[in-house]
DNA sequence: TCGCTTTCGCTACGGGTCGTAGCGTAATGG
DNA sequence: CCATTACGCTACGACCCGTAGCGAAAGCGA
C-alpha cells in the first residue's frame, strides 16, 4: 500500500508556499499580459522563485495555466434557492462571474485551444475544470427530482446523454456570450436563458420522449 | 470622392495569388503544427513567399489566422428543409462539420482567446466570422415566421435580444460539445439539442416530421 | 549531531522565433 | 521612360525557451 511515497519521501520537501505563489503569479501575469505575452521567466520572477523551480513542477505553459485557472472554479457551489429555475440561475451567475474575470478570459480559451492537439492537456483540463462543473449539473438534477420538478430517469444511458447535453448548453452558452459575443451574462440574460432551457427540458428530454 | 484609391493606385499591384497561397498555407500549418507551434516564417516558406511579404499584409499571427479560419465559414448556408426544426438541424450540422476540421479546432479558440485582450482583433473576428453566423439565425427566424412556425416579433429590442440568445445557445453548445467535451456533434446529438432548443423557444411540442 | 537525499536559487548556454531594415529587382501606370 | 509600389532575399538585435551545472539549504533517519 506504500505505492504512494508522496509524504514518506526523504530529502527536502517541496515548498507548498512556492506552489501557491507561482499559481497566483500566473494569474497576475494573465491579467496584465494575457496568454500570448505571458512568459515563464516572468512568472518565476513575480513569484519570487527561480525559473528552474517552475520547470521542476510544470512541464510547460499550458499545464501551468490550466492549474492556475482551475483554482478559480473551486468557488463554484450549487446554491439551494428552492426551485430548479432559481438553482440554475444561481449557478450560471456564478459561472458568469468567474468568466468575467480577466485571468479566466485570457487563460481558459487558450488552454482549450491547446488541448485540441494535446491529449494529456485535455485530460488535465477535463479532470480539474470540466468534470467539476459537470457535477453541478448532476447534483442539480438529483435535487430537482427530489423536489418532484423532474421525473426520475428511466434509462441510465439516456440520463447520461441528457446531462451531457445540458452541460454543453449551459457552459457553452455562457462562454459564448461572454467571450465571443463580448456581452456580460447579467441577470436579465441569465433569466431569459434559464427560461428557454427549462421549458425545453421539462417537456422533452427528461423522460425519453419519442420512445 | 476618390478617397478609395484601392484600384487606382500606381505601382505594382499586390498578388492576389499570394494572398490565397498564404491563407492556404496557414491552414495547412494549423493542421500539422497547431496554433502554438505555428510560425510565420514557416507559413511564408510553405506559401512560397518571403516572410517580409507576409508582414506587409498581416500585422501578426492573430490577424493572419483569423482570416485563414474565416474562409472556412464561407460555405455556411441556410438550407430550406421545410420546417424550422429541420433547418436548425441542417445548419448546426454544417457548423459542427466545420468545427470538426483540425484547422478550425486549433485556430478558432486561440484567436478567441487572444481577442479577449485585443479590441481590434475582436472586431475583425466579429465581422468576418461571428456576424456571418448570426445572420443565419436572423434568416431562419424570418423564414419560420413566413411559415407561421414563429409569431412575428412585436418589440424590436426584444427580438434582437432573442436572436442574440439563440445564437449564443446554438454556437456555444456546438463549440463546447466539440472542443471542450471532446465529443462529435453528430446527428443524434443535434436532434436532441434542436428538440430542447425549439421546445424552449416555442413552448409547444413540435413533432419531428418523418417519424 | 551527523550524513543522505532532495529541493532551491543562480548563472550560463545553444537554439529558435520575432519583427524590422536594407537592398536590388520585378511589375504596373502615366 | 520614369515614378511608384510590391517582391525576394539577407542580415540583424532582441527576446524567450528549456536545460545543465553548481553550491547551498532543508528535511529525515540513525
Amino acid at each position: 500500500m506504500q505505492s504512494r511515497p508522496a509524504t514518506a519521501r526523504p530529502g527536502r520537501p517541496r515548498s507548498a508556499a512556492a506552489d501557491a505563489a507561482i499559481l497566483a503569479a500566473t494569474r497576475e501575469a494573465l491579467v496584465e499580459l494575457g496568454w500570448s505575452k505571458l512568459t515563464l521567466g516572468d512568472v518565476a520572477t513575480r513569484a519570487g522563485v527561480a525559473k528552474t523551480t517552475l520547470y521542476r513542477r510544470w512541464s510547460g505553459k499550458n499545464e501551468l495555466v490550466v492549474d492556475a485557472v482551475a483554482e478559480l472554479f473551486d468557488e463554484l457551489r450549487l446554491p439551494d434557492r428552492g426551485s430548479l429555475a432559481a438553482d440554475i440561475e444561481g449557478v450560471v451567475l456564478q459561472f458568469a462571474a468567474i468568466l468575467a474575470r480577466p485571468e479566466a478570459r485570457s487563460g481558459l480559451m487558450a488552454v482549450v485551444a491547446e488541448s485540441t492537439r494535446d491529449d494529456a492537456l485535455r485530460e488535465r483540463l477535463r479532470t480539474s475544470v470540466v468534470d467539476r462543473q459537470k457535477r453541478l449539473v448532476v447534483e442539480g438534477r438529483v435535487r430537482a427530482q427530489c423536489r418532484g420538478e423532474l421525473p426520475p430517469e428511466s434509462d441510465a444511458g439516456e440520463a447520461a446523454r441528457t446531462v451531457d447535453l445540458i452541460f454543453d448548453m449551459v457552459a457553452g452558452a455562457v462562454v459564448h456570450r461572454t467571450l465571443v459575443s463580448g456581452h456580460p451574462a447579467d441577470e436579465e440574460w441569465v433569466r431569459g436563458f434559464t427560461q428557454v432551457l427549462l421549458l425545453g427540458l421539462t417537456g422533452a428530454a427528461s423522460g425519453a420522449p419519442g420512445e
